[in-house]
Parts: structure tokens; C-alpha cells; sequence
DNA sequence: AATTAACAAACATTCTGCATGTATGTAAAG
DNA sequence: CTTTACATACATGCAGAATGTTTGTTAATT
């Protein structure tokens, strides 16, 4: 028996990703074959490039979904009505846990923009963790004055944010790093 | 007529390196082929790999080589006795004028951590530019008092240096990130 | 003279992307 | 309801190219 044709191609696609993250995460994009993916997914190289137009095509698709995971789940834990400082630290614990799921500092840090570009990051990037974080940051900047820098800070942080993440996967202690960011942002309103 | 081994081994090195460069600048790392390499130096892949263990090797080299230029062009521009502050505002100015050179911000910060890790970007980083962040922040916490984050706060200023070197390549406002940067540091001091 | 270093050239393996082939689903006409 | 016509979803096999290795050659070193 078999099933409709588009949940097929969804159900496809979706064993397709979960098996390029697996290996992207565990040996990197480089050292993944397409060989490798399609035999961990159990079909063959014509599924995979019928539903991706190459490889590229494929991370970019893991990708995308994994940033719009960590969005969301930023989103859902980070607010805090009325008070701008409380809601961008809520936020930073909630990127960093976000981002402590196996894979995703690698996947989001190294290979995506490293394959897909700086460019196609950004865009990636300024739609989902990002975002938050301007936002955040033009309440709490607006409150004590001089608002007009907050993209250009929301960027800087969020690269800092980013490599803090790296730092407590490779073993940095995670209080002394939101303390860091802390100091960093209370900073800005002194 | 011919050189002498040692002569020859250093020239056809510097050679490689100069060549890989040029198209690991120009197309990325995994775009370019050790035969495009070999051609545009003028040899056989046979003297690249008598040189180089593998490909990686050979981009290992490079980074090193540009990581340690970059490192002495900030130390021989950013040393202002006695004033902490202007010492590390001038090694930013100095960051942003070496990261200028075109193809660093690719091999330092896409590239490289991509193929190399982050580990070993790191242990090189921290040896370069790092450090000299890293011995100015903590003369100036420690002029006003609490001098036990310095590493820390390096660690994170250092990315958000990063991030913006990449932003000002693709065409920021040089200005209006020094500002910011200045904004991040005076923060940590009042 | 013997050894070793510096390269060149040919080889084996492997990967990517494509082209072709086949079976299954879908939809409309008869 | 069939049957016809076509699209979709794959499998299989092939061509080009890239990596790393091995073998061969020449010149410098000892």
C-alpha cells in the first residue's frame, strides 16, 4: 500500500534532511557524501537530487530549518513585558539553549556560512536570532536615549553571543559567559 | 643553472602559497582545485604534495601566514604607553586596516574555521590579534578595578571585531562601527 | 660514489551531477 | 468504470574531475 504522492515527497524530503544533518554534524559538509546521506536514509542518489537541486541545496534546506527551530524557540521563551533589559537577557539564556542542541553551532557557525556564504547567512540570520535581538536592543537603547545605533550593536552582539555559544560547547562555563554579555549590555545604558 | 635545495624548497613554497592564496581568495577554498593551483604556479601537483601533506595543509599554511601579518601589523600600530583606552581603540583602527587587505576576512574567518575547526582557528587567534585585546582590556579593568573577565570579554570584543571587519568589507560604515565598538568598551568601565 | 631531496608523471579511487529508464500516481476523456 | 495520457518519484548507470599515492627522474649533498 502506498501513500498519496505529496506526503511522499514531504515524508521524503524530511528523511533526506535528518539523515544530511546527522552526517553534516558528525564528520562536517565536506567529509559528507551524497553516497553516505542516501545510504543512511536507505533509498539512492536519484531521490536526492530529484528533490534537491545539489548538495548546496540540501544544506541550506537543513539549515533553514534549524534557524527557523532556534527562532522560534527564542521567541517563545523570551518574553518579558516592560522591562527591555530583562527581555534581551531572557533572550541571550534562550539562544544559548537553543544553541546547545547538538549540531547546531556547527551547522548555523561553521558550515552554513563557510558553504552558503556570508551573504546568505545574513539573510538567514537577520530574519530569526537576530531579529530578537535588534528589537531588544532598540527598546532597551530607546529608553536610556540614543537609539540610532541599535542595528549596528544588534550586530556586534550577536556575533559575541555567537562565539559564546562555541565557547560553552567546547567546555567554557556558561555563568561566566552570560555574566560577560551582561556587563556588555549594561553597559550600553550607564 | 640551479639553486641550492634550501633556496629552492622556501621559493617553491612561498610560490604554492602565493598561488593558493590568490584562488582560495578568489573562489573559496573548496572551489579551487589542487591542479588550478599547481597551473597557476607554474609546477606538477607532485611538488605540492613533496610540500604540503594535503590541500588542508597547504590552507593551514597560508592562514598562518596571514594570521601572523595580521598580528604584526596591529602590535607595530596600537602602542600608546600609559593609556589603556587609546592602546586598544588604536588596535581596533589597526584590526580594521589589516582585515582590509582583500581576502583576509575569507580565509580568517570563513574558510578557515570551516575547514581547520574552530579549535585550531582558536589556538591561532589567541596567539595573533586575541591577544593583543586580551592584554589591553586587562590594563584598562584593571585601572578600574575588576580585572577577572579580561579573557573573557577579549574572547567575546574579538568576534564582534570579526563581525565587523566582514561588515565593512560589504560595505558598513567604518565610522559608525568604530563608534559602536567604542560604545561596547567605555561601557565596561563606567 | 652513494644517498637523499625535489620534483614530474602516471595511477587508483572516489565523488558529483546528469542522463536515461521504469514504476507509480493522477486526471480526464471516452 | 476503463482506458488513455501524462506527471511525479524514484533507480541505475555513466562521464568528468578531483584527491592522494606511487613510481620514476634529475640534481644537490655527503
Amino acid at each position: 500500500m502506498r501513500k498519496s504522492n505529496k506526503e511522499r515527497s514531504e515524508s521524503m524530503r524530511q528523511s533526506l534532511m535528518d539523515a544530511a544533518r546527522k552526517l553534516f554534524v558528525e564528520r562536517g559538509y565536506a567529509e559528507t557524501t551524497t553516497p553516505d546521506i542516501v545510504a543512511s536514509a536507505g533509498v539512492t542518489r536519484g531521490a536526492l537530487y530529484h528533490h534537491f537541486e545539489d548538495k548546496k541545496a540540501l544544506l541550506r534546506a537543513v539549515i533553514e530549518r534549524e534557524a527557523a527551530e532556534v527562532s522560534a524557540s527564542i521567541e517563545l521563551h523570551s518574553r518579558v513585558p516592560g522591562n527591555a533589559r530583562a527581555t534581551i537577557l531572557e533572550g541571550t539564556r534562550a539562544y544559548f539553549d537553543a544553541m546547545a542542541y547538538p549540531g547546531r553551532t556547527r551547522l548555523l557557525l561553521l558550515d552554513g556560512p563557510a558553504v552558503l556564504g556570508i551573504e546568505a547567512m545574513r539573510t538567514i540570520d537577520e530574519q530569526t536570532a537576530e531579529a530578537s535581538l535588534s528589537a531588544g536592543l532598540k527598546d532597551l537603547l530607546s529608553e536610556a536615549g540614543n537609539g540610532g545605533k541599535a542595528e549596528m550593536l544588534a550586530m556586534l552582539l550577536s556575533a559575541a553571543f555567537d562565539r559564546a555559544a562555541l565557547a560553552i560547547e567546547a567546555g567554557a562555563d556558561r555563568q561566566q559567559c552570560e555574566a560577560a554579555i551582561t556587563a556588555l549590555i549594561d553597559g550600553l545604558t550607564a
